[in-house]
DNA sequence: ACGAGGATGCTCT
DNA sequence: GAGCATCCTCGTC
């Protein structure tokens, strides 16, 4: 079996075993020639129909319609009006379970980033900065992470005692749901 | 390190 | 018109 239907797997799996399971991952993006790349340390799961704080609880919509793809689809949306926000599609075509990439660890292409961002700190620590870091915007939206200019790579796995789950960031419903996964490396 | 407040415009009701 | 799956700057500690 090869790495990208091993990956097709497991992003095939359920949204909160993928979630987690994403971080340590690396994401890469190529446009021109210029590649960037991040070990993603921080993400969110959201479920579709049955999560109150999903854009899909309520049904397909415009905005949603690439969450309701098959696994491995980029489901890109603008945040409040200004920032781009990138998830990876999870579990079966037609079911709109996803995870928010929220956070990563840049380990190429740093200096592109930079220029992405406008300043030399905080390159990668947030969804809407992650997303300006890569280049990624409305235009990956539908797009797949198995092939393409933005994709997801096997990294090396992060053992479980290394992950945190706390409430999901800026969502007011469902903070009951434990449902952000964070990598804390031990020191 | 952390918190408050404002900017900003799209999406859905 | 309300409500955001956010980010930045400027306070304070």
């Amino acid at each position: 079996m090869n790495a990208e239907s091993q990956l097709l797997g497991l992003l095939g799996g359920d949204v909160l075993d993928v979630a987690p399971a994403l971080l340590g991952m690396r994401l890469r993006t190529e446009f021109g020639g210029v590649i960037t790349e991040v070990v993603l340390n921080e993400v969110e799961a959201y479920a579709g129909e049955r999560d109150p704080a999903s854009h899909a609880y309520r049904g397909r919509t415009a905005r949603n319609a690439a969450m309701f793809g098959p696994a491995g689809t980029l489901y890109v949306y603008r945040s409040y009006g200004i920032h781009w926000c990138m998830n990876v599609v999870t579990g079966e075509e037609g079911v709109p379970h996803a995870v928010l990439l929220r956070g990563g660890i840049p380990t190429r292409g740093r200096s592109e980033m930079a220029m992405r961002r406008g300043r030399y700190d905080h390159l990668t620590d947030g969804p809407g900065k992650l997303s300006q870091a890569l280049g990624v915007t409305g235009d990956h939206d539908g797009a797949s992470v198995l092939d393409g200019a933005v994709r997801l790579l096997p990294g090396a796995p992060v053992p479980s005692e290394e992950i945190r789950a706390t409430p999901r960031v800026g969502v007011s419903k469902a903070r009951e749901r434990l449902w952000r996964f964070v990598h804390m490396p031990l020191h």
